[in-house]
DNA sequence: TATAGTGATTTCCTAAAGGAAAGTGAATTA
DNA sequence: TAATTCACTTTCCTTTAGGAAATCACTATA
């Protein structure tokens, strides 16, 4: 009768895609990941190592990441008392996103300069 | 002298992931990459398989996807003329990225469900 | 005691993303 | 002739992201 001819199937790839998209979107949390991911745990090393990335939006997506588990913040009670940030086990699960995205990365602008 | 102790390496792989995200960025980008590529190829049909996405946005985020060259947009010029979109063979090279998203949004889903 | 560093927080601001709703113009079908 | 479809466009508005700069509490060091 009515002619339903749109693909509903595509549904059951964009639903997981949007899932993700709501924990890993927006510019920097991915590259904060990297960053404590390849050893960078302090606050001040983490913003360092990410050009432009300012401490008001650090805290806040620390805060987020810590939410969805991702990452954990330590006090470490010494003399000075430090706060440390590193990767749950989780963040693991996140490394083929980050290098599926990496190498695609890479071929884009290999092919945007060949042009 | 300096202790630098930054992990500065973590920009290799930080730089060609932001590349990806200023392409890939946004609610809508890759659902509709995933429609077109499932077979929708009207407007109106790739409006209505993604739930919440107005005309306004898809028209706007249909342009973007052209200039990166993942989409094209066809007008056929028959009685009625139509206009199709449909999948560079470019965009086939985002396949590992969306099932990599798609595949960690589903085992997210299920660990949030599971606690 | 003064200075510097650490790990933020706060305030203020702009820009971009996104949503709701209506409209448009050409063509088609009833 | 009227209604409908298609592919958008337009307007208006709210929300979110993000940036600049200053500040703060605490500790360590000179």
């Amino acid at each position: 009768m009515a002619k339903k001819k749109i693909y509903c199937e595509c549904l059951n790839t964009v639903k997981p895609v949007r899932d993700t998209l709501d924990v890993i979107s927006g510019k920097w949390k991915l590259p904060i990941i990297i960053s404590v991911g390849v050893g960078n745990s302090r606050f001040t090393d983490i913003q360092e190592s990410i050009p432009g990335l300012t401490p008001k939006v650090l805290a806040k997506e620390l805060k987020e990441l810590e939410q969805h588990q991702l990452i954990k913040r330590l006090i470490i009670e010494d003399y000075p008392v430090k706060i440390v940030y590193h990767l749950e086990p989780y963040a693991d699960t996140l490394t083929p996103i980050i290098y599926a995205m990496k190498d695609w990365g890479i071929s884009h602008r290999e092919k945007i300069f060949k042009k």
